[in-house]
DNA sequence: TTAGACCAGTGGTCATACCATGCACACCAG
DNA sequence: CTGGTGTGCATGGTATGACCACTGGTCTAA
């Protein structure tokens, strides 16, 4: 018990694995390194910083599991502009066993459109205008079609948050995109249920391309709003009564 | 090149981690294993699934990135339920890359908030308005601190961030903390050379307070907007106009 | 009864050797 | 000179076996 206090009289804040990420995830931020280069190969890393292999490696396979490098077999381990596909496999996880997750990121995803739809009335673009307009097209062509009609919706709207031109924003939309085409494609289930549905998918979104195109920040974030929440409404009466006629 | 063909005929989709995590990944997904559950010790895991034990920790250790299993010294690897609080880790790393997104962040920042603030507006307690208050006294204590102040800015807002009681919206949140807090810092250099903003971020943040109070969310989330965008401003002048009497 | 020591189970680390892949350079044939 | 080809090295990928360190329960002795 109290003989191994002596052992480490000294500095040892971490060891091995923590050691290695918290310096690793050091040169990072510090910006250190860079997006491109290539790190140290691992026989010299592991001798650099003291640990073995295995350890390293463990450190290595956590940051590419964070999407902050590739390892690339014969070639070496490449540090990587950190994007969002790695958060398809956290949500896969975290959706299989707390589906009461949905709701939660739903309301971020919101706070996230709102946000974006504001910028795009004060920056969008004619190509930004092009491209939401053809989407909208795809939502009224594809209204009869459960699965097309789901990948609309969503290409709808990630149009509209790109149009918005603020990275962050479309990154950390983008971070939520596997689980927002799944509820679009769970939200298309009721079509057939709700007949009204589909004349409210189709007018809301023409409602919220014209104001974007009026440029009106309050009113295009109005409508979005009612938007979601009519969306809300219909689910939580999918949800409360199984049969409907 | 075509001799390899012939080795790999039968079934080896992936070798080694890819195997590992594809098995695991395939439990979790199909609910073989559930929440609390400990899985079984590494020794013998690595034996049932035929790779070494270095490699059953890399495929373990990305799990725990993942937040899907806690791996316990002396214990052993027990499943927990995910939750939203990996995202810090990937966050971290995804917005340290860009110092020239300052900006950018900040956008996100009003998305989160202004939603944060509509939700608290239905959902905060009497506790989450209790700490709104104390906060909202420290801001004015600290009205002619520059670090205080700075500090007691930033508790008020993220202590409006969790009264909206959305875990995701509070996880992006403190993911920006560490960007969020130095421009506070920045911005109350300011508050020397322009002796109305002390006015203003007494009044704003209290008519803030209020209106969560009242819980009025399209007021509440305009003052806010309002807030950000004279905050906005103040910045904008001290950008451009070096001087200023 | 209880405080302490002990022990078995489990994760944490290490060292070394060998296999697999990519890439570049040199080499050879045209 | 040109193009293809093959060989070798650098690097990641895996396996093995041993030992260390922590945790929890059990057992012993006061």
């Amino acid at each position: 018990m109290h003989t191994s206090a002596i052992t480490r009289t000294e500095e040892t804040p971490n060891k091995g694995f923590d050691k290695v990420f918290a310096f690793l995830r050091e040169q990072f931020l510090a910006g250190a390194i860079q997006p491109g280069d290539r790190l140290s190969p691992e026989r010299e890393l592991c001798l650099r910083l003291g640990v073995s292999r295995p350890v390293l490696r463990e450190a290595l396979r956590a940051l590419s599991m964070l999407g902050v490098v590739d390892i690339l077999h014969g070639v070496g381990t490449v540090v990587r502009r950190p994007d969002t596909s790695v958060l398809d496999e956290f949500f896969t996880f975290a959706l299989a066993q707390q589906p009461d997750m949905a709701d939660d990121v739903l309301e971020a995803r919101i706070a996230i459109e709102c946000q974006a739809i504001r910028l795009a009335c004060s920056r969008a673009t004619l190509a930004d205008l092009e491209r939401l307009r053809a989407a909208l097209e795809d939502v009224r062509r594809t209204i009869n079609d459960e699965t097309a009609g789901a990948t609309s919706d969503y290409i709808f709207h990630e149009a509209l948050v790109r149009a918005g031109h603020a990275p962050t924003l479309l990154c950390l939309y983008r971070a939520m995109a596997p689980l927002l085409h799944r509820t679009h494609q769970e939200r298309r289930v009721l079509v057939r249920r709700y007949a009204d549905i589909k004349r409210y998918v189709a007018e809301d979104h023409e409602r919220i391309f014209e104001a974007v195109v009026a440029r009106d920040e309050a009113r295009a974030d109005a409508i979005l709003r009612k938007h979601f929440a009519i969306g809300d409404e219909y689910r939580h009466r999918a949800a409360t009564s199984a049969v409907m006629p």
